[in-house]
DNA sequence: CGTCGTCTTGACCAAAGTCAACGCACGTGG
DNA sequence: CCACGTGCGTTGACTTTGGTCAAGACGACG
């Protein structure tokens, strides 16, 4: 569960706060619907471990709009709409953490900095989905597969789930097509091509991506829409003086770990 | 301005404070870029007249990803990244309010009411890209285009600059095409189908939309993507005691208006 | 051993992109 | 006042990309 909070440094009560909130662990098996669109949400997840996409239905069928790795938090736009806009589904065995909304809440009010942190969360999130409709709609079918490969590895690299280019993604071909507007048939034909030129590998659910800066460069991936590294500029939700001390403690923190 | 907070209902003191804000006006001319991608942004815009749009560097040129109309706060996600990660320009004169990061943070940190719309708004911005995804990777090119006029239509009318489903659209078809995926030709085709069909009346930049509910049935249009009466659930960033008044009268508000 | 789900491949077709030309309105400068 | 250029919109002819249909391969599992 520190995964999550790695992205950002925290003070370290505003940690121990959100590491004391009421929170229940649940599980999900491989296809499982977590929540529908159109429910009301009570809680929101952390992902502990697993896949899962969000899906919007459109077209009578249920469309992929984004998938969820571990350390994300993944429906925190649950917090501000009475209904959510999209379901969420299971593509492996999953196990979230569920904080009921009113606590998220609360923290919220007496953490500033956690939650600032948690805003940008949202917020990379919507970055994540900008890219997405460029993805979709201004490249054609062999860069859309390369750069969803590619951000899949990204976020599993930073997530510390993989450290090499090679990761288990258990989602089937025709659910890939489906999160980037292609049909199966295209899909499948775009991947063939990607391993004819020696880029990906696959075996099973395994994918390896070869000569990333080749591929990276081909398909014009640019990972800074991710904000991985992005630190807050301020303090976040906070001011100057005591602000500016934490950030800077915190900090060292984080430049400590990744050394 | 006020038509911004207008959106959710706002305790007179955050009101108050949110209008006593230093800010300035600026305004730009038809073709001027506001921001660029990757700049650092020190303040943020809202939109009091005008059209704009949020565009991404990609393939060599720049895609536009989203539209801001009067009433949108169209670059809160730059208070936490140092980098802004789409340009912004505009289509008609535009002008804007804007406020420094820090001023808006600092009011944030006193106004948790205020915040959490803040925060809602950019997740309204969010849910809305998310539905583009979808627009792109999933529908042809005569419903998307219908998509997306109808969305403006509905942006338009909610924000108060028009009450009919007359409106003026000051984008280039060229533009329109970049943000719906397409070609400029064949925006135009799809565009003279939907005329053809009589959904659609365009003389100069003003766009007329007629027999609105079948148009929506025919392209799966479906508003609450745009969550434009969700009332927060919970008093924003407010527990119970004193919140459960706020929203309590607050509702009350926003039913009495609907009605 | 058969069934089911998934991946793969081929043949064919429809949607969308590209190229190119033309019309039209609105400027500007002679 | 008219010639010319420029920016947009429109249309046609042709090409490419991607979708649809269909069949087969392969493995997991009952």
């Amino acid at each position: 569960m520190r995964k999550l909070e790695q992205r950002a440094p925290l003070p370290p009560a505003e940690r121990a706060a959100f590491l004391a909130l009421p929170a229940s662990i649940e599980t999900f098996g491989a296809r499982d619907r977590i929540s529908e669109e159109n429910s009301a949400a009570r809680r929101c997840f952390f992902v502990l471990s697993g896949f899962l996409s969000r899906q919007k239905r459109a077209n009578g069928s249920q469309q992929i709009i984004g998938f969820g790795i571990p350390g994300d938090a993944v429906d925190l736009q649950s917090l501000w709409f009475d209904r959510l806009d999209n379901a969420l589904v299971a593509h492996s065995p999953v196990t979230l953490v569920s904080v009921a909304h009113e606590h998220v809440i609360d923290v919220c009010r007496r953490c500033p900095v956690l939650a600032g942190t948690l805003w940008h969360d949202t917020l990379v999130d919507a970055a994540i989905f900008r890219e997405w409709t460029i993805n979709v709609g201004h490249r054609r079918a062999r860069a859309r597969v390369a750069h969803l490969l590619l951000e899949v590895a990204t976020r599993l690299q930073a997530a510390g789930v993989t450290r090499t280019d090679t990761f288990e993604f258990p989602v089937t071909q025709a659910d890939l097509a489906s999160a980037l507007g292609l049909s199966l048939v295209h899909f499948n034909k775009s991947l063939a091509i990607l391993r004819n030129e020696g880029f990906v590998e696959t075996s099973g659910r395994v994918v390896t991506i070869r000569n990333r800066p080749a591929l990276e460069a081909a398909t014009g991936f640019d990972p800074t829409y991710l904000h991985l590294s992005a630190p807050p500029k301020l303090g976040p939700l906070v001011t100057t003086k005591e602000g500016a001390a934490d950030t800077a403690e915190s900090r060292q923190d984080v430049s400590s770990s990744s050394a």
